[in-house]
DNA sequence: ATACTAAGTGGGAAAAGGTGGGAAAATTTA
DNA sequence: TAAATTTTCCCACCTTTTCCCACTTAGTAT
């Protein structure tokens, strides 16, 4: 399970280290995508094999048809790239979705059970105050569902 | 099971010794986790395998779609760490979660039932003026909904 | 009272993990 | 085709973490 938070340079080639303890989950290969609330996903390519069947095959095979879903999926895909790690465990990621999320110098990169993360240093502390006010919340509404 | 109350140092190398009588039913490795009400949450694996089963499973299987779900699990996984006790029982508390809940020198080491739960010593005696003002209420409250 | 044990605290040395940079390879451009 | 720029690969450094050993304090028994 991918789980943790790690704060990481991105150098002037931008390369950017994958925490140790994402690597041998990862593997040598990974997807990296938008993500939502401006961030970046990136999946293992098992998971990307999941995430794109689910996106593809929402209720009808002809996703096409549907205009969300056209949308959602231009989003998710048009920009997705697969990526492969160096032999230390750093990994290249593409201008276009380096300059979404307005990432400089350094990066912040979060386990989330299945997915890892990249977030902007200061979206991500923002982020964070948001969870603190709201893990109330949250928790009782989430809480509420599954039991 | 996990109860009673103890006060420990946590020493520049933010290690931090578990009650010894708290050892053998925490195995080698926990999780760490924030916990809510300003605290951190440690489960046993077995134990987070239950909890993190339950915050994934919503309705579909793309959980990542859902806003609030993404923020609650950004906050629980996002900040959790597996960590391993060393070979007298110490565990190193990670940064962020330290500095969350604002620990200095001293934490509070607290068994509820299944999970451990780490304090800030000042936090905790509020607390516990808090329990002693409002425990009748508390427990006519939950006394109502279970029975 | 002293010695012994159990549990918690502290510190130094070795190893791990992250960062940076140079040279080789590849690609682009003139 | 050659020069220039970008990309890739590999090596070296340095900080942080980990591991191990020793000390301290409190409780207990002889």
């Amino acid at each position: 399970m991918l789980i943790g938070e790690y704060t990481h340079t991105i150098d002037d080639k931008n390369r950017v280290s994958l925490p140790f303890k994402f690597r041998k989950e990862l593997g040598k290969k990974i997807i990296i995508t938008p993500g939502l609330d401006q961030c970046l996903f990136i999946f293992t390519l098992k998971e990307w094999a999941k995430v794109s069947k689910k996106l593809s095959n929402s209720e009808s095979d002809l996703s096409f048809l549907k205009s969300d879903q056209r949308s959602f999926n231009r989003f998710m895909f048009g920009r997705a790239a697969e990526v492969e790690l160096d032999s230390i465990g750093r990994i290249l990621i593409p201008d276009v979705l380096k300059d979404r999320i307005k990432l400089k110098d350094k990066a912040v990169i979060v386990g989330v059970q299945d997915r890892v993360e990249i977030w902007n240093v200061d979206a991500w502390e923002k982020c964070e105050v948001g969870f603190e006010k709201e893990a109330d919340r949250l928790a009782e509404s989430l809480g509420g569902k599954n039991s």
